[in-house]
DNA sequence: TGACTGTACCTGTCTATACAACTTAGACTA
DNA sequence: TAGTCTAAGTTGTATAGACAGGTACAGTCA
């Protein structure tokens, strides 16, 4: 390898950005072919670990699909879906350089009711913890934290303190979280929720429901609701 | 390489499988040292370039810190942040094997207004492409979208058949997506969004303000309403 | 005709080795 | 004492070669 000339960058990226500019450009159409690893050992000169690099690095970012004894292919844009991150509210408080505090409202042993048994898979009137947490940023209120717990899974739940850790902390320190799910809606609060979160009436709530698996079963539901009026949830992507 | 026994999985998986259990199990703290590639060499008894693989992938996966000379750490988890895939609405639909229809509202040159220029870091009263699309979900409507449109960027934009290509799909083939910023709010919807979409009245808005950037700057502003009762924003996530 | 086989090609994984660049710590020197 | 040099350890990149397993296709055999 000559590295005298261009060496400004290694040859992976080098590789790398010759696909990528001839799919940009529109040369390459999405699901024709791409240049085999042998081809681009080949064409640039590179050993084929190389051009393997590149290409498994396309694969990893979406922009290739490839198949073990038929060859990589250029993917179909999905027009592309945009991740929005759903970060803690105390790290997002903190990050913003305002004072973040938890309040416990309550933090007990309930019975599943019907809905609650079949989110976890679990008989009705199972036993459950449920805790609801106010956190707030600079003393105004920001998110209630509504959240439902599996005993058998964090059986120590009841004591902890919630001014300290958060809920969604202790429980990846519990138990490895396996996956999550998110769902998002806009929804008006009950009158119990509004008072908590010192809402204006007729003021909308943005809500995550947030379901969380360890062991291959549903560990968490929460039910996170946010003041429409205060809270905006924001999130930046790079292609 | 003896292959015989438990070689149900690559060596470079069970390399990191091993890695990921000592983290998950939170004996190996955040921010503490794992170990090296010639550690994992000697202990597993592979090539260094094996034991690269599974550190490499650990950290493309925001697992673990890698810092050259000086070694690879376990990441300080952002008590991690969950993504949420904003997708195009008509991809959305045709996944649940629904029919999805788009009626263009309106499709006009418009003046910026104060909050429109400042959006776009243009001068006030610059000329701007504004597009009012509402996409019906078996005739339902499910989406109003409105948005702005740099006309340097895609000057072609008012012939565009919104029927056909959404709006979307259409900036991205014209000028490549560098940056997606995305907030989320719930909002009570103005009077014409809310008979657009055909809500009742005192029913909240799902809002999501998209701004695309290219070639350096706000190629695109889009305000995405949805009918609080009837949509719901889904994602998962697996670490 | 239909089923099987061989071949060529492709990706996936793994090894052994090499050199570069970077960081840290300790020894050495002015 | 303060600065410099060196050696060891680490990651980043790259090569050449190897084998396994998947796929497609042409040719062969019953």
């Amino acid at each position: 390898m000559d590295k005298s000339p261009a060496a400004l960058q290694p040859l992976y990226l080098r590789v790398k950005r010759h696909i990528l500019e001839n799919i940009g450009s529109g040369k390459w159409a999405a699901s024709s072919r791409v240049p085999s690893e042998s081809e681009l050992v080949k064409s640039f000169g590179v050993s084929r670990m190389t051009a393997n690099r590149a290409l498994k690095e396309l694969r990893d970012e979406g922009i290739v699909v490839r198949i073990a004894g038929v060859g990589s292919f250029v993917a179909e844009r999905h027009a592309r879906a945009h991740p929005l991150e759903i970060r803690s509210i105390a790290d997002e408080i903190r990050e913003r350089g305002h004072v973040h505090r938890a309040e416990t409202v309550s933090l007990e042993r309930i019975r599943a009711t019907a809905e609650l048994a079949e989110d976890f898979g679990i008989a009705r009137r199972s036993e459950l913890y449920c805790s609801v947490i106010v956190h707030f940023e600079n003393d105004r209120p920001m998110q209630l934290e509504e959240r439902y717990v599996l005993p058998a899974l964090a059986p120590d739940y009841l004591k902890v303190d919630f001014g300290r850790n958060t809920a969604h902390d202790y429980l990846i320190s519990v138990a490895p979280l396996q996956q999550a799910e998110h769902l998002l809606r806009a929804a008006m609060p009950e009158e119990r929720i509004r008072k908590l979160l010192a809402m204006k009436r007729d003021e909308p709530c943005l809500l995550v429901i947030r379901r969380t698996w360890t062991a291959g079963q549903i560990a968490s539901v929460a039910r996170l609701y946010y003041p429409g009026s205060r809270y905006e949830m924001s999130g930046r992507f790079r292609p």
